[in-house]
RNA sequence: GGGAGAUUAGCUCAGUCUGGCAGAGCACUUGCUCGACACGCAAGGGGUCACAAGUUCAAAUCUUGUAUCUCCCACCA
C-alpha cells in the first residue's frame, strides 16, 4: 500500500465480496449470544439516510459484539408492506390502463409477486454495498412460508383465547383504500374549514346547532344538549325535526355536550361519528348510515333524489345551498379544524360502521407494561418509556383486518350461515369441525395489517412456531434499534406478541434513534428538495465515510443533523488514517519483530497510557449506547495525540534514540490497536490496513484489552507540549522560520529524553547554562520548568511587551480569583481538603508564571 | 387540553445526574512543498452558557418562574 492513495471504492466493494464469501458474518460457537433482528425496510422500497444511519448503528455494536466473542447474529429480512405496496403496483397498472378489479385477486397478486421478485432485492443489496455485516443466509420476508404460518399460527390462538374478535364498530375508514385501517394510521392535519349554524325546527320554534360537516345530518337521529344547561332543559324529550330528510328525532341530555361550544346543542350522527356513535350507544339511537363506503351518499328512500349519489363534498355544497333556500342556515364562520387523513393515502377519512377483526389489546398490554416497568425490557433513553406507557394505558383494540388483497389473508371461513371457523386452512377445518364436502366454506376476503406480522418478526424468523435450534439459541434477542416514530406501530406490539406467544420478551434493550435532518434541523423531505441519497454520498466519499459521518452523531434519541460536509469531513479522516498506516509501515516494518518488548522511553510508556484511558472511556461510551461520544472521542485521541503528537515523538526515537526497537513495537502495537476501535465504523479502510500488516483478517480478532505498563505516567510529556508549543507561538509572532534553529538556554537538568524532543520537535539547540549575554530574553515555562531566549534579534520590543501584558492580565484575574477563594473564609471551611490544595497549588503556578513573566518584561524594557 | 425534549462559539453538539477558572468537530484568520498525509502541518481569533429571581463560599450545572422552538398524544360539534 506504500504508493497507493486512498481510493474507498476500489477497497470497498473487494471487502464485501470477500467477507461474505468467507462466511464472516456468521454466528460463530461461543458462550456468550449477542442477536438483533432487522427493523425490516419494505421490500419494494429502496434505502434512504434513516436507513443508513440505523443499520450503521447496528453494524457498530454487532462488529463490537463480534469482536467482544460473541456468538453474534444480525438477522436480515424485509417486509411486504401491503398497503404502500399494493398501492404501488397499482399505479403501475393504471399506467396501462388495467385496474386491479380487471385482473382479479389471484392475478393481480401474481404481479405482486412479480414485483417484489424484481425490486426485492435492492435494499438487501443497497445495505451490503454500505458494508452491513447481517447474516443473509438467515435472510427472511415477512411473507415467506415459515412467517405466514406463524401469523396464522398466533391468529389462531389469539382468536381461540378470545383475544381475537369480529365485530361490527366504528372505525377509521379510507374511502381511497377501500379499506379500515387503525387508530395509528390516522394524522389529525390542521386546516380551514367552516362552522355553519343550522335551524332545527322544534314544533313552531326552531334551535341552532353547529357542525363542521352539514352533509352527515342526512344521518341524523338525535339532538343532544348538556343536562344542566338551563336554556335547552324544557326541550330535553322532546322532538326536534331534522332539514332535508323531514325526520323527527329526539332531543337527549348527555354530559358530553358543552355547554359554552357553539349553542350548546349538538346533532347527533351515531353512524358517523366517534363520539355520537357512542352517545348512539348511551341512548339506544338509531344508526343511520348517509355515506357509502365508496364515499358517496347512499341510494336509499329517505335521501332526496337530487342528492343520491353524490360524492361527500357536492352533497355538502348541495345541502348547504337546499338550506340557505330553505333559510335554515343562520350563520357560517371560517373555521380551524382537525381533519383527519390516512398516512397513507392522505385522503380525509370517513368514520364508519363495519364488521372488522380486532385483537383485544387490554390483557395483552398488561404484561407488556410490566415487563418495562420491572426493566426486563429497557429503553434507550429511558424518557421514552413514558411515552410508552402513557399510549399502553390508554390502548384501544387493534383493527387488524384490511380490505386488500396483499398480505396474510385472515384464516377464518364461513359457512352459507355465515358461521365463523377459524382455522390453517380449509382441510383441517372441515376435519375438525366434521364439515362435509357438500357445505360450501368461503374464506375471509380480508388480509391482516402488516403491522401484525411485524409484531412477530423477533421470534418468526428464528423460525417459530417450530422449535428451532435458532429459537432457542438468540431468543430473547439483545437489542432492537429503533425509530420513535415506530414506538407504537411496532415496539409495543412486539412486546404483547413476544410475551402472548413466547412467553417471554423479544428484546432487552430498545435504543431509540433520532431522525436524520439537514443541516439546518429540518426534516428530510422530497418536496423540500433536501434529500440526500446515501448511496450516492457512499459512491462519492466512501461508505465507510458515509459510516462514520452518521455514526458520529448518532447518540441515542438524538436526531442527527446531516450534511454532505461531514461525510467529507470522514474521508479526510480515512485519509489520515490511511496515510497514518503508511508512516507506521516506514517507520517499523525493517528490523521489525512481533515478540512483546519491554517499554522504557516516557513517550511511549505515555502513548500506551493514552490508549488504555481512551479504551476506558470507549467501552463506556458503547456499554451506554452512546456511540457517537466513543467515535468522536476517538477521532479526536487519534488525529491530535497518536498522528500528531506521538508520531512526532516515534520518529525522534527511532532515528535518534537508543529505544528505536521498542518504538517500533509501540508504534505498530497502539497502531494496530486503535485499527480495531475504529473497525466497526469504518470496517472497509480498517480491514484493508490490517490486511497489509497482517495475514489474519481484522474481522475476526479480539476486540483490545488494555495493554499493561509497569511504569505509571507522569506529567513531562504534557509539559514537553506545552513547551513546544510556547516556542511555536513564538516563531509565529515573530515569523521565525522553522530552518531557523533558534538557541535555548535553560539551568537545571531536565532528562536527555526530553531535550532531544525538544529541540527535534521545537528546531531549538539546547544550551545548558544561564544566559549572561544577554538583555532581551523571553522566558518560555510550563509548571515547572522554564527555558529563555535571546530575542533581541527577532523580536519587537513594542509587540512583545503588548502581548505579555495581555498575558498577565489574564492570569492575574485567574490569580485574584484564585486568591478570593483562598481568602474566603467560608470557602476553607465548606470545600472539601483536596480542592484547597488544588487551589493552593494553583494559585501556586500562576503567582510562578505571572513572575516569570514579569521578569521577561524587566528584561525586555532594560 | 395533556405529555416529552431543547435553548452553550458562525454551524452541529459535549459538558448539567455528582456545583469548583467554558470544551470538541466543522467553518474562519495567518504562516508553512520540514520524506505518512495540502483530504495536510502549525499558530490564532471567536461565547452575558435564552431570561429573571433564589440556594450556595462558589451556579452553564441545583430550585422556582418566564420566554422561544421541536415533537408526540387527545372526539369539542
Amino acid at each position: 500500500m506504500q504508493n497507493e492513495t486512498y481510493e474507498p471504492l476500489r477497497i470497498e466493494k473487494k471487502w464485501q465480496e470477500n467477507w461474505i464469501s468467507q462466511n464472516k458474518f456468521l454466528p460463530k460457537e461461543s458462550e456468550k449470544v449477542f442477536s438483533i433482528v432487522i427493523p425490516p425496510p419494505n421490500v419494494t422500497g429502496s434505502l434512504h439516510m434513516g436507513h443508513a444511519l440505523e443499520h450503521s448503528i447496528i453494524d457498530v455494536i454487532t462488529r463490537i459484539k463480534r469482536f467482544q466473542g460473541y456468538k453474534t447474529l444480525w438477522l436480515p429480512g424485509t417486509d411486504h408492506a401491503g398497503i404502500i405496496t399494493q398501492l404501488l403496483v397499482e399505479k403501475n397498472l393504471e399506467k396501462d390502463g388495467i385496474s386491479k378489479y380487471d385482473l382479479g385477486r389471484e392475478n393481480f397478486l401474481n404481479k405482486v409477486w412479480d414485483w417484489k421478485e424484481e425490486s426485492g432485492n435492492t435494499i438487501t443489496t443497497q445495505m451490503k454495498t454500505l458494508g452491513m455485516s447481517c447474516d443473509w443466509s438467515r435472510e427472511r420476508f415477512t411473507m415467506d412460508e415459515g412467517l405466514s404460518e406463524a401469523v396464522k399460527k398466533v391468529f389462531i390462538e389469539l382468536y381461540e383465547k378470545g383475544l381475537v374478535y369480529k365485530g361490527s364498530r366504528m372505525v377509521n375508514w379510507d374511502i381511497k383504500l377501500q379499506s379500515a385501517v387503525s387508530d395509528l394510521e390516522v394524522s389529525s392535519t390542521n386546516e380551514k374549514g367552516k362552522l355553519w349554524t343550522i335551524k332545527y325546527s322544534v314544533d313552531d320554534t326552531f334551535i341552532e346547532i353547529a357542525t363542521t360537516r352539514p352533509e352527515t345530518l342526512l344521518g341524523d337521529t338525535a339532538i343532544a344538549v348538556n343536562p344542566n344547561d338551563e336554556r335547552y332543559k324544557h326541550l330535553v324529550g322532546r322532538k326536534a325535526l331534522v332539514p332535508i330528510v323531514n325526520r323527527e328525532v329526539e332531543i337527549v341530555a348527555d354530559d358530553y355536550v358543552d355547554q359554552d361550544f357553539g349553542s350548546g346543542c349538538v346533532k347527533i350522527t351515531p353512524a358517523h361519528d366517534f363520539n355520537d356513535y357512542e352517545i348512539g350507544i348511551r341512548h339506544n339511537l338509531e344508526s343511520i348510515q348517509c355515506i357509502g363506503f365508496d364515499g358517496n351518499i347512499v341510494n336509499e328512500e329517505f335521501i332526496p333524489k337530487e342528492l343520491r349519489g353524490l360524492e361527500r363534498f357536492e352533497a355538502r355544497k348541495a345541502i348547504i345551498k337546499q338550506l340557505t333556500d330553505q333559510n335554515k342556515l343562520s350563520n357560517i364562520e371560517d373555521y380551524d379544524l382537525q381533519i383527519p387523513r390516512g398516512d397513507r393515502s392522505k385522503t380525509i377519512l370517513e368514520p364508519m360502521v363495519s364488521e372488522q377483526w380486532f385483537v383485544k389489546t387490554k390483557q395483552l398490554a398488561e404484561k407488556a407494561i410490566q415487563v418495562v416497568e420491572s426493566e426486563e425490557i429497557k429503553f434507550v433513553p429511558k424518557n421514552w418509556e413514558k411515552t410508552y406507557f402513557e399510549w399502553m394505558y390508554n390502548i384501544q383494540d387493534w383493527c387488524i383486518s384490511r380490505q386488500q388483497w396483499w398480505g396474510h389473508r385472515i384464516p377464518a371461513w364461513y359457512d352459507n350461515n355465515g358461521k365463523i371457523y377459524v382455522g390453517l386452512n380449509e382441510v383441517e377445518i372441515r376435519k375438525s369441525n366434521k364439515i362435509d364436502e357438500d357445505t360450501i366454506l368461503y374464506q375471509d376476503e380480508d388480509v391482516l395489517d402488516t403491522w401484525f406480522s411485524s409484531a412477530l418478526w423477533p421470534f418468526s424468523t428464528l423460525g417459530w412456531p417450530d422449535k428451532t435450534k435458532d429459537l432457542e439459541e438468540f431468543y430473547p434477542t439483545s437489542l432492537l434499534v429503533t425509530g420513535f416514530d415506530i414506538i407504537f406501530f411496532w415496539v409495543a406490539r412486539m412486546i404483547m406478541m413476544g410475551m402472548f406467544s413466547m412467553e417471554s420478551i423479544p428484546f432487552k434493550d430498545i435504543l431509540i434513534h433520532g431522525l436524520v435532518r439537514d443541516s439546518q434541523g429540518r426534516k428530510m423531505s422530497k418536496s423540500l428538495g433536501n434529500t440526500l441519497d446515501p448511496l450516492e454520498l457512499s459512491e462519492k466519499h466512501g461508505a465507510d465515510a458515509l459510516r462514520l459521518s452518521l455514526i458520529e452523531k448518532a447518540n441515542p434519541g438524538q436526531d442527527v443533523p446531516f450534511d454532505e460536509e461531514w461525510t467529507i469531513a470522514s474521508k479526510k479522516f480515512g485519509n489520515k488514517v490511511w496515510n497514518a498506516a503508511k508512516f507506521v509501515h516506514l517507520y517499523s516494518d525493517e528490523e521489525f519483530s512481533e515478540e512483546v518488548i519491554e517499554v522504557n522511553s516516557p513517550e511511549n510508556i505515555w502513548i500506551l497510557h493514552t490508549f488504555n484511558s481512551t479504551l476506558t472511556q470507549f467501552n463506556e461510551s458503547i456499554e451506554n449506547y452512546k456511540i457517537s461520544d466513543a467515535y468522536k472521542l476517538l477521532y479526536n485521541i487519534l488525529w491530535s495525540e497518536q498522528f500528531d503528537w506521538y508520531f512526532e515523538f516515534a520518529k525522534t526515537l527511532i532515528s535518534k534514540s537508543t529505544h528505536s526497537k521498542e518504538t517500533k513495537y509501540v508504534l505498530r502495537k497502539i497502531f494496530l490497536e486503535s485499527l480495531k476501535l475504529l473497525n466497526p465504523a469504518m470496517p472497509h479502510l480498517t480491514e484493508e490496513i490490517w490486511s497489509s500488516f497482517k495475514k489474519t483478517y481484522l474481522i475476526d480478532e479480539e476486540w483490545p484489552v488494555e495493554i499493561s505498563i509497569t511504569d505509571s505516567e507522569s506529567n513531562q510529556i504534557e509539559q514537553l507540549k506545552e513547551l513546544i508549543s510556547q516556542i511555536r507561538n513564538f516563531r509565529t509572532n515573530y515569523k521565525i522560520s522553522n530552518k531557523i534553529i533558534l538557541e535555548i538556554y535553560i539551568t537545571g537538568n531536565l532528562p536527555d529524553w526530553f531535550l532531544v524532543q525538544l529541540q527535534e520537535i521545537a528546531k531549538v539547540k539546547v544550551i545548558n547554562s544561564k544566559n549572561s549575554n544577554s538583555s532581551s530574553k523571553i522566558v518560555f515555562s510550563a509548571l515547572n520548568i522554564s527555558l529563555e531566549i535571546n530575542a533581541e534579534e527577532y523580536i519587537d520590543i513594542d509587540f512583545e511587551l503588548t502581548r505579555l501584558n495581555k498575558k498577565i492580565n489574564e492570569l492575574e484575574k485567574s490569580r485574584n480569583i484564585s486568591e478570593q477563594r483562598l481568602q474566603n473564609v467560608n470557602f476553607i471551611n465548606n470545600a472539601n481538603q483536596e480542592l484547597i490544595d488544588k487551589e493552593k497549588n494553583n494559585l501556586e503556578n500562576l503567582t510562578e508564571e505571572i513572575e516569570l513573566i514579569k521578569a521577561t518584561i524587566k528584561n525586555l524594557t532594560i
